[in-house]
DNA sequence: CTTGAAAAAAAGTGCCC
DNA sequence: GGGCACTTTTTTTCAAG
């Protein structure tokens, strides 16, 4: 992991889609030397995967919400039975336990308001675990990257 | 943009390292017909960028934080006074303006918890319209996605 | 043990139908 | 949407620092 191996990182991490070529010479590598580099970072597990960023308003899912929940137990047991569903529900794209008097956080991308208004009745009105629950409708998107400099 | 271009979205958003040819046999479709679809999309927009995903905790970004603020004034001149200068921050992947009583919420990606002090002197300490701020560390990940069912 | 150059294999491009 | 010749890129091999 030296200078060269992190700029690889962080111009990967900005558009995935330029040549193995058009790097090296960028980095001032022989084509080969900057593949057996990548390679490594791949099979290190420091990069996940590459793929597509889709621009949301386009492809029909402009609307965010994030949602914050109290439970009414917070035991890992209760925890994890809250967490577990959310990683089959597409809408959620994010979901976190947190510190502090809230217990989970999590990020919503939908359609429409009819589509949050069916997902919140499934996920928190219909669970009798879930003690209170926060939306805060995104209005405005400043920043909103994949990218972490290393 | 039919049931195929839905399809190509949903690979491409998994996994954008495949090949066309690839893809184009699972869709069974001509590498040729695959590569001009591909093409649409991207030029269309609705392929915003194709990009290579790291794995935080390997390149020393382990610390996930949330931090929800509250503005003094929050008329449009001042929320984009805060929220401009975000852009520039690279820990701050996320931040929206959002409804609801919070003015402000953003997602913060650190290396450790003096990072997060020196990043919340700057950024909520010091500047004088910033009238409340809680923060929410990340305990455990559920999901964090950057797939978008289309 | 890492790098660079060159050849072989694979993938992508553009134009035709 | 499919087919095909042409070009670019990736991958492998191998010699050198």
């Amino acid at each position: 992991m030296d200078r060269i191996d992190r700029t690889i990182l962080n111009l990967l991490q900005t558009d995935a889609s330029r040549t193995n070529a058009d790097l090296a010479g960028e980095l001032g590598l022989a084509p080969s030397s900057c593949m057996r580099r990548i390679r490594r970072l791949k099979a290190s597990g420091m990069i996940e995967r590459i793929v597509a960023i889709l621009n949301p308003a386009k492809v029909n899912r402009g609307i965010k919400a994030m949602v914050m929940v109290e439970l009414e137990r917070h035991g890992e047991t209760w925890m994890r039975r809250f967490l577990e569903p959310l990683k089959d529900e597409p809408s959620v794209v994010q979901a976190y336990s947190v510190s502090g008097s809230t217990d989970v956080v999590m990020m919503l991308r939908l359609k429409d308001i009819e589509e949050f208004d069916t997902l919140s009745d499934r996920l928190f009105r219909d669970d009798a675990n879930v003690a209170r629950y926060t939306t805060l409708f995104v209005i405005r998107t400043a920043k909103e990257t994949t990218f972490v400099p290393v």
